[in-house]
RNA sequence: GGGGAUGUAGCUCAGUUGGGAGAGCGCUGCCCUUACAAGGCAGAGGUCGUCGGUUCGAGCCCGGCCGUCCCCACCA
């Protein structure tokens, strides 16, 4: 073995390994109970980012563990075809050719789509296999295979059947880059700098008129009327009367309506119906015709009079410069506002009046909410039920059909009369009237419409499967929060809905990868650190273990370079400990599962603290707590296994009485160790686990459940008595190699022959017992069941023992004071606990007499 | 305008039934002790944002204030 460890030669090879035995299939348990998890499908154009490796490693940490335990588990990977995404990846490498997707053709176009994803779409799985997911890869689905395609087509046509699916006009929120409309959670809203534009419109029966407020002044063209609050008095006798549009001529009524605010802007609302969704409603209660002024690139319309051909912002610039000419502009004010950008692109949206599919959701969010209520799912953290709960309880309808061309299309057919036909397999004629003359709804589906499908329909759904009984529901979902929404909501109804029963029973959200600064990763800071980059330099299992430590619960995730560099010294601790292992032990470690009976108190110390470390380890773990789980076994690994068992077993080894038995425990408790970290760090731990067992994987050897072992109490006394040796060495700038006499007064009898060597070991310290408390000439090290004296004669620095004394005294002193006041509050000993009193009592005692022992000393030293 | 999170060591964060303040990194000193210098040993460093309340006892529970961040909402 090398002595230094390197990630490369260590991950090069394992995933195949593992892939070739089937390690990642639950069918290696075949009488486990199920355990099934599907992955939040990346997008098939996508490249892993710190996010993905973050939510990986979660996943991975779950689905190794579990295998470990025994259950049949699962992690079911693929692919989303992430429609206008995609669409647009594919469009940007036409547009080089100086082709649009329009020059193709539909058909064409999506067949370059496929094309596209043969050749690019398995990146991120290859990807994922740096990173070590042990995902069951010949399970692995795509959004658009012809399974979920078919599962897709059926919740399609029997929503439409329940009129949970319905097609309907709306305004909806239009993307005039991707000329496409938009879910309302799509929509993302900034503030952004504007102005709020005053314009008079004038009275046609009389003088004078209406001045309205608005940030939008271009939608002026498609306004039908004005608006004011029915209760405001300022306006309450213009009512009913007509102004007369400017620029427009077009003459349009005033009208009362709760919607409007009276104190803002002029009190008075343009009503534009067919281009914002307030005036819309406004237009429906009022009767107000909607004029659409905008296409579909946001490009003024006909009905824009001499505006036609300007784009919006064009427009508002022209609109403006006209508006001033007729002498009807009034105030412009400069102002913030909330504006809506297209989460695909960043472009503004267009709220515009169409004709689209909606999901009615209401009827299926009542379930999803019940559930979560009910327990049936849980989130942990468990605040974030608020969010949910907020969230579905304020919903509208989910517009879900979309005017690009990849995707599902919507299986709906028309016929020259108007109806409607929606079915599973493609229809030769109208299903009302028999027509054959009918054609397919151009449109197809919100991506996430699959996506809402995914825990079920990767299992076969709609088909009654094997995979479906027994993996469905899912065991738990882990996610970051800004997809609740987008897809856990969605799930939870898709899953009640159709199966009955919830998706997952845990839903786990953790945060975002931030840097060492706390700010978002993002391509466009330039602080985006790139999972492959990391992994090229320190090893998946640096990169893995850094995030898992990282990663409170439910929190965000500050990553620092320097966490990873952290990580991978700590794979090269694990190397190098295995490695002094291999040279001390005959053979190999003890079988999996497998502890040697011990005599010798540091052998049965580390079983002990092995077994409680295990139980918090299982316990935390199973709370989804994996930083905790990790910081734990980490600093149960390096300060308590390398830094002092290993150093005690050292001459355990070399002593024929000890030797056989602390082979055993040594190689028990490393193996162990092995098997605990490898849900964190698969790769190098496999990786030495075939060095330290030699049989079998790590990734499918049994968990460990080490025995129940009583701890020697005493070990703890002799370890406090080295720290007390090397504090004073340090303390007083002594060489480790010069040895010492400690006399030791040992009243209970706890010293044991052992302590004599291991002293000498690790602290250079021969042991002289005596029979009575040295004074004068002496300094006391610990004052526990065990006394240690060392004579001060020979000491120069008799000046830095004074210091450490006083220093020690006035620590104590602190610690009494708080003692005293509380045991003389008459109160205290009434009302807490007798247990509490007495351990406060017998504290309180304690550092009595240490500090009483002290002061004596320091009178000794002539101080 | 609602809702949520957060404020603990120089930095990033733990601290879950309220009962003697922790980790990692950084920093200081000593040590190349044959598993590991990507290491070992020892150490310094905190009025737990602030004010008040509950309690025998508060980092933890309650309220006010200050700071930071996020989500939601039809401010035209």
């Amino acid at each position: 073995m090398k002595p230094t460890y390197d990630p490369h030669a260590v991950e090069a090879d394992w995933y195949r390994r593992w892939e070739d035995a089937g390690v990642f299939r639950p069918e290696i348990n075949p009488d486990g109970e199920p355990y099934c998890m599907v992955i939040p499908p990346p997008n098939v154009t996508g490249s892993l980012h710190m996010g993905h490796a973050l939510n990986h490693a979660f996943y991975d940490m779950i689905v190794r563990r579990k295998r470990m335990q025994g259950f049949a588990a699962v992690w079911v990977p693929g692919t989303d075809h992430a429609g206008i995404a995609t669409q647009n990846v594919v469009e940007k490498q036409l547009a080089i050719e100086g082709l649009t997707r329009y020059d193709l053709g539909r058909e064409r176009f999506i067949e370059q789509v496929w094309e596209w994803k043969r050749q690019y779409g398995n990146r991120i799985s290859e990807q994922m296999r740096k990173l070590g997911d042990s995902c069951d890869w010949t399970r692995e689905r795509f959004t658009m295979d012809d399974g979920l395609s078919a599962a897709v087509r059926e919740v399609f046509v029997r929503l439409y059947a329940e009129d949970l699916v319905y097609r309907g006009n709306r305004i909806i929120n239009w993307c005039p880059r991707c000329e496409t409309a938009l879910a309302e959670i799509e929509v993302e809203y900034e503030d952004d700098p504007g102005e709020l534009v005053h314009i008079t419109y004038p009275f046609t029966d009389g003088p004078g008129g209406v001045t309205v407020a608005t940030t939008r002044a271009e939608t002026m063209l498609g306004d039908t009327g004005v608006a004011v609050h029915p209760d405001d008095d300022r306006y309450a006798a213009h009512i009913g009367r007509t102004v007369r549009l400017p620029l427009v001529g077009r003459d349009i009524p005033i009208v009362a309506d709760d919607a409007v605010d009276p104190e803002f802007g002029t009190g008075a609302v343009k009503v534009t119906p067919a281009h914002d969704p307030t005036d819309f409603e406004i237009g429906e209660r009022h009767g107000l015709e909607p004029v659409v002024i905008f296409d579909r690139q946001a490009v003024v319309t006909a009905a824009g009079g001499r505006f036609e051909g300007m784009d919006r912002f064009s427009a508002r610039a022209a609109v403006k410069e006209a508006l001033a000419a007729d002498g009807v502009l009034g105030d412009v004010e400069e102002r913030t506002h909330a504006v809506g950008h297209c989460y695909r692109c960043s472009t503004v949206i267009e709220p515009l009046l169409s004709l689209q599919w909606f999901v009615r959701v209401g009827p299926l969010a009542e379930p999803a909410i019940e559930a979560v209520r009910a327990g049936d799912s849980r989130f942990v953290p468990q605040r974030w039920e608020n969010s949910y709960f907020h969230w579905m309880e304020n919903l509208r309808d989910w517009c879900i059909s979309r005017q690009i061309w990849w995707g599902h299309r919507i299986p709906a057919w028309y016929c020259p009369d108007g109806h409607v036909t929606v079915a599973r397999q493609d229809p030769s004629a109208c299903g009302d009237c028999g027509s054959t003359g009918i054609t397919q709804d151009e449109d197809v589906l919100d991506t996430w419409f699959s996506s809402a499908l995914w825990p079920f329909s990767t299992l076969g759904w709609p088909d009654t499967t094997a995979d479906l009984d027994r993996f469905y529901p899912n065991a738990v979902l882990i996610t970051g929060f800004d997809i609740i929404y987008f897809w856990v909501a969605r799930m939870m109804k898709m899953g009640l809905h159709f199966l009955d029963e919830v998706p997952f029973p845990d839903i786990v959200i953790h945060g975002l990868v931030r840097d060492a600064e706390g700010r978002k990763m993002s391509k466009s800071i330039g602080n985006a650190l790139d999972p492959l980059d990391v992994i090229a330099e320190h090893g998946a299992d640096a990169l893995r273990l850094a995030l898992l430590q990282a990663a409170s619960p439910g929190q965000d995730v500050p990553l620092d370079m320097e966490w990873i560099v952290a990580a991978r010294k700590f794979g090269n601790k694990l190397w190098n400990g295995i490695r002094f292992a291999l040279g001390n032990l005959d053979g190999r470690a003890p079988a999996a599962g497998e502890y040697p009976d011990v005599a010798h108190p540091v052998n049965r110390w580390v079983l002990a603290r092995l077994a409680e470390v295990v139980e918090r380890y299982d316990r935390l773990c199973d709370e989804y707590r994996f930083s905790d789980a990790l910081g734990l076994l980490y600093q149960f690994t390096w300060s308590e296994v390398f830094d002092w068992y290993v150093e005690m077993a050292k001459p355990l080894l070399g002593d024929e009485a000890t030797r056989a038995e602390t082979q055993s425990t040594l190689g028990a408790v490393l193996r162990d160790v092995l098997a605990l970290f490898h849900p964190a760090m698969p790769f190098i731990t496999e990786e030495l686990w075939e060095s330290l067992v030699g049989e079998g994987f790590v990734a499918t050897a049994d968990w460990p459940t080490p025995p129940d072992v009583s701890s020697p109490d005493h070990v703890a006394t002799f370890m406090d008595l080295v720290t007390a040796i090397r504090r004073f060495r340090s303390g007083h700038g002594l060489s480790p190699k010069e040895s010492f006499e400690v006399e030791v007064l040992d009243p209970e009898g706890v010293i044991e022959p052992w302590w004599a060597e291991q002293l000498d070991a690790l602290a250079s310290a021969k042991l002289a017992p005596i029979g009575e408390a040295r004074g004068a000439g002496y300094t006391r090290l610990v004052a526990g069941p065990v006394q240690g004296f060392i004579s001060l004669e020979g000491l120069i620095d008799i000046e830095a023992e004074v210091a450490r004394i006083q220093k020690a005294i006035s620590g104590i002193d602190g610690d009494l004071a708080k003692a005293d006041r509380k045991l003389a509050n008459p109160a205290y000993r009434e009302k807490a606990p007798a247990e509490v009193v007495a351990k406060e009592e017998a504290k309180a005692a304690d550092l009595r007499a240490r500090r009483d022992k002290l002061t004596a000393q320091l009178a000794e030293l002539g101080s």
